[in-house]
DNA sequence: AGCTTGTTTCGACATCTGTCGATGTCTTGC
DNA sequence: GCAAGACATCGACAGATGTCGAAACAAGCT
C-alpha cells in the first residue's frame, strides 16, 4: 500500500527531473535522450520565435493569433506549437474562440540547472 | 591600409554576441536563426553525450579516443564533433597523435544569459 | 619505407523534419 | 441551423540529418 501520490508523470515530467549540469559528468544515453528533446525543440528558428513570443507576452501567455506572424503558414505555426508542447516547453488552453499558450514554469529553471546555474532563488 | 585586425569572425562569433534573454521580447528572424543553431547542435543525444563528456573531462579537454564510446561508429563520432565545432560549442587542436576537443569558454555563459541568468560571477 | 593507430572525409542510404494547401473541428454570432 | 473565424489535422513533398563502411589522411613506430 504505497502512500506516495506518484505525482502524475505527464507533461511536466518531460522537463523537470532531467539531468545533472552539462559539465558535471558524461550523460547516460537516457539522460541525453531526455535533455536533447528539450534542446531540439528550441533548435528551430520558427519555434524559437514562437517560444520567445509567448514567453515575453504580457500575462505570460499569448493566443495563436498574437504570435502567428513569423513568416510561415498557419498550419506550420500550429505544427511547431504542437512540437513545443510535446517537448514540455509550452502548455495550451482553449478559452472561447482562442487557444492560449504559456511557458511551462519549470522549464527555464530546469534549463538553468542544466547549465550549472544554481536554482537557488528558484 | 586598415589597421584593424578584423578579429576573425570564425568560431567564437557563432555563439558569443547572440541575443537577449528568451523571455525579454520576441526574437527577430536573425536572432532566432543564430540562437537556434546553438540549441540545434545540442539537440541530438549523441552530440549531447559527446559534449558532456568533453565538458566534464579532467583538464577541460578530451581526445576523441576518450569519448568515442557512445554507441555509434567512429566516423559518426567524428561527424558529430564536427557539427559541435561548427556550431561554436567546441574547439579542437591536434597534439601529436591525438586530437583534443574542449568546450568553447564563452558558450555556457552565453547560454546562461539566454535563459536570463545574470552573467555576474561568470 | 612500411606498418599501425588515431581521426577525418567520402558516398550512399533510410529516416526525420519543415513546409504547404486542403480539409476538419470547435466556438461564436446571426 | 448556418455562416464565419480560429486552430488543428491530414497528406504530400523536398530537403536536411544521422548513420554506416570504405577509403583517405596524419603521426609515430620499427
Amino acid at each position: 500500500m504505497k502512500a506516495l501520490p506518484l505525482i502524475e508523470p505527464e507533461a511536466s515530467d518531460a522537463v523537470a527531473p532531467c539531468c545533472p549540469p552539462l559539465t558535471e559528468r558524461p550523460f547516460t544515453a537516457d539522460e541525453a535522450e531526455t535533455a536533447a528533446r528539450m534542446f531540439k525543440a528550441l533548435g528551430d528558428p520558427v519555434r524559437l520565435r514562437l517560444f520567445t513570443a509567448v514567453a515575453s507576452h504580457e500575462g505570460g501567455e499569448a493566443c495563436v493569433c498574437d504570435i502567428s506572424d513569423v513568416g510561415v503558414s498557419q498550419p506550420t505555426v500550429s505544427h511547431h506549437l504542437k512540437k513545443l508542447k510535446e517537448a514540455g516547453l509550452l502548455s495550451s488552453e482553449r478559452r472561447g474562440t482562442w487557444v492560449y499558450y504559456r511557458v511551462e514554469p519549470s522549464v527555464l529553471a530546469a534549463m538553468g540547472k542544466l547549465l550549472g546555474f544554481a536554482p537557488a532563488a528558484a
